[in-house]
DNA sequence: ATCCTATCCTGTAGGC
DNA sequence: TGCCTACAGGATAGGA
């Protein structure tokens, strides 16, 4: 579900709410996400005041004091619900409940379990397994085209594929792929290592582009992702060929096609798109 | 090293 | 209505 805007929109939202605040009690589901959460994160978490909430890529950190952080991935379905008045029960698929000295509380609620929730030293987390492999955050340093193509020197896999690859730049998925491909009139199909130097100058302009624009729309609602107050981002209205497959191209008319690559579908514009090995066409 | 595939989960949409 | 399949915003281990 949520990749860098989504998660760039929970990370301000939780900051505007939850810097300063306190743990009071911790309570887990007990069930295995991406890894398991270690029994002991409640009694470890307890008395900790939240003191910054950083990202990197798809990861969110959680500042404490006394030099603890914990990491946080939402995986697919991964959101966090902040209630001001809480509910006696929580519902289904809450995996942690942590209540804040002032009695607000604070969810992690992931239907498919693939997020991450792991506690670590702040002075370490750069050399924690999930973070050391990451790539530039390309909204804390947008990318240059000439550093895009050094990174691409060689590669042979799919420009789609390069893009969601975290290892070379960390934040990407796949709507935002999609998008990024489309609006720099590259074609998702062609090796990465063949792409030109000049698509990737459009390549870096867009990727910096589209994620500041869906950050400022607070991200994409395809279906489950919510801010942390429940609201919908509406980047998904400015989405030029995700989810559009056989739907006229918003450019030049053509049919928006669908294609898998690596498992994961791809939509793009033959005609805008086109051209493998081709120069790119300019925008007349 | 690099790339690809299968896998971990639940929920939902669409065909019949 | 129900049953079935396909697919969904991600990451990663393991094999080729």
């Amino acid at each position: 579900m949520p990749e860098l805007p989504e998660v760039e929109t929970i990370r301000g939202n939780l900051e505007a709410t939850i810097l300063g605040r306190r743990f009071a009690s911790v309570r887990l589901s007990g069930l295995k996400l991406r890894e398991r959460v270690p029994a002991t994160l409640p009694r470890r978490l307890k008395s900790r005041t939240v003191a910054a909430l950083r990202r990197h890529g798809k990861y969110l950190f959680l500042d404490l004091d006394g030099g603890l952080t914990l990491l946080s991935h939402l995986g697919m379905s991964g959101r966090w619900l902040f209630f001001d008045d809480p509910p006696a029960r929580a519902m289904e698929h809450v995996h942690l409940r942590a209540r804040f000295d002032d009695e607000t509380e604070l969810w992690f609620h992931d239907p498919r379990r693939f997020g991450l929730l792991r506690l670590v030293e702040t002075s370490k987390l750069s050399r924690d397994p999930a973070l050391r492999v990451l790539g530039p955050d390309p909204i804390a340093t947008p990318p240059t085209g000439s550093q895009l193509h050094a990174v691409a020197c060689g590669a042979r896999l799919p420009v789609k594929s390069f893009l969601l690859d975290q290892r070379r730049i960390a934040g990407i998925g796949n709507i935002y792929a999609s998008e990024i491909l489309h609006r720099a009139g590259v074609d998702p199909r062609r090796r990465a290592g063949a792409v030109p130097r000049e698509a990737w100058d459009a390549l870096a302009r867009e990727t910096t582009a589209v994620l500041n624009e869906a950050i400022a729309r607070m991200g994409t609602t395809f279906s489950m992702y919510r801010t942390l107050w429940n609201e919908p981002g509406t980047y998904g209205d400015q989405l030029l060929v995700y989810d559009r497959g056989g739907e006229p191209c918003r450019r030049c008319g053509g049919a928006i096609r669908r294609i898998v690559q690596g498992q994961r579908s791809t939509f793009f514009c033959p005609r805008c798109q086109g051209g493998r090995g081709k120069r790119m066409e300019r925008a007349s």
